[in-house]
DNA sequence: TTGCGTGCAAAGGTTTTGCATGGCA
DNA sequence: TGCCATGCAAAACCTTTGCACGCAA
């Protein structure tokens, strides 16, 4: 049986290693392609685009839109079984995924499937917000 | 002294009476354009996006991007302003957008707002999940 | 008449697809 | 050897810009 990893390539290797160096922030493939560049490793976007698309389905990897960009962002997904448990909280200033870990939102979201039939996904559902010390940096200027 | 909205044309007046008409939803650029087509009424799409632009500077529509879509959504602020109370359920299946309203939600909100110190852009957070239609159909196979 | 509004065409950026070649197992 | 992986080129999209012409005031 296949575990869906497919081969071992040095391009799929390279990529992984990116995405988990930079697990605390999100990347584009412009970011992932010109890093690799730099390092002399050059994988085609083509090849970026799919192995993406692969992680993915995986879960190895989450992928967010940011408002005011044009192009979308991914992030490794450290811990990916746990994170099928609790929320995430994405901050639209600094880019920090907020692992939430509260009982209050299991609460809601059995309320949600109970009273409102509808089954939520925890794995692509990403709040959108600002985080605390964003919030303080901002109300300080 | 120039209130902003400029002349008064055909094109403008349909893009305002298609974004009032669609105040629910969120609607792309491709929507109007298709829709004011279908009207006999087409307006090119350079003219649409130079009206939301003026628009959104105006304070009159909301532009945003929701997670899984290419193209950003316009959504007429007049009701935009009743959907920063709520949450959106958007059904990763038939793709219907659910307007939540809910109590709870706002205690989760005020909940993860003084615990957590995370200010929840309702605008822009959807959760992903199956519907309750979605849901019974596929049990049914 | 004046100057903004309009829309075609073209450009710029991101993502996907087709296809021949390369490389893992 | 048999597939899958790779990457170039091209296509498909979304959005913006340049420019000549149209039209509201």
């Amino acid at each position: 049986m296949n575990n869906g990893t497919g081969y071992k390539t040095r391009q799929r290797q390279a990529i992984l290693d990116f995405l988990i160096e930079k697990k605390d922030e999100h990347v584009t493939v412009g970011n992932i392609s010109e890093h690799l560049e730099k390092d002399g490793a050059k994988v085609g976007v083509t090849t970026i685009y799919r192995h993406l698309d692969k992680l993915l389905e995986q879960g190895l990897v989450r992928k967010f839109t940011v408002d005011g960009t044009t192009s979308a962002c991914f992030q490794y997904a450290d811990q990916a079984e746990k994170c099928r448990e609790h929320f995430h909280l994405k901050c639209e200033k600094c880019g920090r995924l907020i692992h939430l870990n509260c009982s209050r939102t299991a609460e809601l979201c059995s309320h949600i499937f109970d009273e409102h039939g509808f089954e939520i996904d925890f794995f692509r559902t990403v709040f959108y917000g600002i985080c605390k010390e964003c919030a303080y940096l901002s109300a300080e200027e």
